[in-house]
DNA sequence: TAGATTGTTAATCGATTAACAATC
DNA sequence: TAGATTGTTAATCGATTAACAATC
């Protein structure tokens, strides 16, 4: 079942929905309606029961929305039950920070093979996994066809790396650089987490608020 | 000069101008057209005449924008030469990567605290600043008066701390815990960076592209 | 059946794009 | 002056909210 055409805007919401819903469903609650959804989580009702129905019809009249079931749907919805392999390309303090911190395999990840081109890092282990040489992508995506991959490297690197990626048929990209992945390369999925942009705009809110 | 009344939509892309034009600005070019500018950035020409005119009239007819000015303008606007005083709180792999990844001073901050309870981390130190038991917070925050915190907590202590951290003056979080402080302080800027979410959002773009 | 709440259509609001007069 | 390009108003498009008929 692939979607389309549902919107941006629809589709950012969907992982709130998610969390949301796993702490009611850990709190005990078996089911909920539109309007008190809405009240714990800042929509409104009516945005609510227009996102999900994008989707399907989840609810019941008159009773609501049972709480495992939704959470179930989003999930599928989201793809988080479809395990994609993923390769993580640089092991400085993020890279590392990222594979230590990240319970990939509740999001529908799973990391395959972590890199990097610091002598000092190679052959290391992280979580039980090696860090390998850069120099062996190749070889290694040619045999292990990662679909991702988590992209940790400063902008001067990710250039020349994506690249390589691409043609080694990775589909899909967690970009923490600046390198402006999406611009270049449309045909690939691109999304970029940029901490930078993220501080400037609580800078611009501090002031302006 | 307190702007008001922008929308989040604009505000979301000033980062974006700011470090396409220095990027351009490195590359030796003086002025720009808001049409170049559209096909380098991929925004319309139009979007980006609207944006820039939220905030004043920084172009010349016939002529286009001064890159260099134009990128003075917008780092006012988000007030990157303002300098807000920050506390870390939270030292584990995350805390520490963005202590020692991130050029805070050049988006207007600086880190005067780094906080954690773990006692093997207490007394250590990262970027020459050392990592302060979360016991001598309150003490510190009177002292200090920090205008903004860093939270790098797990969801079940966040609560707590930025509980603390409101009632000594912080007016600011940079989030990446799950739990909801912009739903339960609205009175505080809150930026968030939920990794997961956006985990999330690439495992659903990747089945439905 | 009566009450509650969804699914869905219609109305409103806001953001983006297009057009063009002002002006450098 | 003629050409280029902004600043700004008007038109369009999309997203959110409101309303209500369908139905559990």
């Amino acid at each position: 079942m692939a979607y389309q055409g549902i919107s941006d805007s629809v589709i950012k919401r969907l992982p709130r929905y998610y969390r949301f819903l796993g702490e009611l469903k850990a709190e005990g609650y078996t089911r909920i309606s539109s309007r008190e959804l809405s009240e714990k989580m800042g929509f409104t009702a009516s945005q609510i029961r227009q996102d999900l129905n994008c989707f399907g019809g989840f609810g019941q009249q008159g009773y609501g929305y049972n709480i495992e079931i939704l959470q179930t749907e989003i999930a599928k919805i989201l793809g988080l039950d479809r395990r994609k392999t993923a390769v993580l390309i640089g092991m400085g303090n993020l890279g590392r920070a990222l594979a230590m911190h990240i319970n990939f395999e509740s999001k529908g990840f799973k990391i395959i093979g972590l890199f990097d081109k610091k002598e000092s890092l190679i052959g290391g282990t992280v979580k039980g996994m090696p860090i390998r040489n850069i120099s062996t992508l190749d070889e290694f995506c040619r045999e292990n066809l990662p679909e991702v991959a988590f992209l940790c490297v400063p902008k001067q690197t990710a250039g020349e790396i994506s690249e390589q990626l691409i043609k080694l048929g990775v589909k899909g990209f967690w970009n923490f650089s600046h390198y402006d992945l999406a611009l270049k390369h449309p045909e690939v999925t691109v999304e970029n987490v940029h901490f930078s942009d993220s501080l400037m705009k609580l800078s611009y809110r501090l002031d302006n608020k």
